[in-house]
DNA sequence: GAGCTAAGTCAACAGCTGATTACATAGACC
DNA sequence: GGTCTATGTAATCAGCTGTTGACTTAGCTC
């Protein structure tokens, strides 16, 4: 991967990279078929630093996660909310295609109690309140975890299993069905 | 399947057993972390039956893999179409509670080249061409695939993160949301 | 350039996993 | 009752995994 910094010797760098790999390799694979040494030799280090940096291999993990969902956070704070469908859709699409970890992509990857844990309460912040609280009425949480629920299916779908037809289509085809299925959960009647 | 007699040793009676215990933890935590002692214990029998009948774990998963997605496929065949949302949501949300393999439970789970595989032909099967021509009109498929989306989004949302709302609503009201978002798939305009 | 510290490597560990082999026995058949 | 085979067990193997501790070395400070 792009080592950004020249430096031979740099913890703080190294100690990134790290991270960039584990959710890399955390989206791709899940958590049990990632080893130490898989993310020491993507980053090309030695697989012994991991728990120098981090401790456990876990910790890693834990950090990594925590690190992702912050872009969907701020665009459903700040995105007109008829938008918000098209918007949260491109991206997920685009943390999945680009490896970096998002909680709607690793929710179909992971199966580590304390890294469900964190997405859960990252997915409660940020649909259940962040949105719920923006749509009002009746049911506000269920209706925003149910935008996220079509949100994760689609890319566990696409990245996860490779249906055919959720692969093919193009993003604007994708964008327009998933405005149309929003649209009763944006009214809050 | 009609349960015989109690006998100690049914070759037959055992490698179904293993099979159901298969998918029930295949279900509950993924493949990479059931071992074949876990299974095998399940049962109550030795970890070395698990080869003998089926080769490998691998082989044994691939089955019982196999065995799920009848419900919603003759379910898609035969329900009325506007009957076909809360159906679908109902039978994978059951197959889920009741610890039943069902492609759509394993999407979320799976990180298996050849178990993906087998849920992605099923999927093709069941929704893409079997939902897909049912539908008819444009991006029947596409539009198949992303009902498939939304009930698997909302079987995993639920009971791999746990998020709370989803947890929380009784089935009725999640099948209102589900119908109001399948309307816009069902119509072929 | 000598010395020190942080950054990184190396080798080995203990535990777990899937698979294999040799062995034991229940239960049908004669 | 004796025998034979399918059914099941126990012991073991080889490979992989996360973690650890001892060792090496780059690069800064004086």
């Amino acid at each position: 991967m792009a080592q950004p910094a020249p430096r031979r010797r740099d913890a703080a760098a190294t100690r990134e990279a790290l991270l960039q790999a584990a959710r890399h390799l955390l989206a791709e694979r899940g958590a049990t078929q990632t080893t130490t040494r898989d993310i020491a030799a993507e980053v090309g280090v030695n697989q012994a630093l991991i728990n120098r940096y981090f401790g456990s291999k876990e910790s890693l993990f834990v950090e990594a996660v925590r690190g992702g969902g912050a872009s969907v956070s701020e665009l459903i704070a700040t995105s007109p909310i008829e938008h918000l469908p098209e918007g949260i859709l491109r991206e997920v699409l685009d943390a999945s295609a680009s490896g970096r970890g998002s909680s709607a992509l690793l929710a179909g990857v992971v199966n580590n109690d304390t890294i469900t844990e964190i997405i859960r309460e990252m997915v409660e912040d940020t649909f259940t309140r962040g949105l719920g609280d923006r749509l009002g009425g009746d049911d506000a949480g269920l209706r925003a975890e149910l935008l996220n629920a079509l949100v994760v299916g689609i890319a566990v779908m696409r990245e996860k299993i490779g249906s055919q037809a959720l692969r093919a289509a193009d993003f604007d085809d994708l964008a327009k069905y998933v405005r149309r299925m929003a649209v009763p959960l944006l009214a809050d009647d």
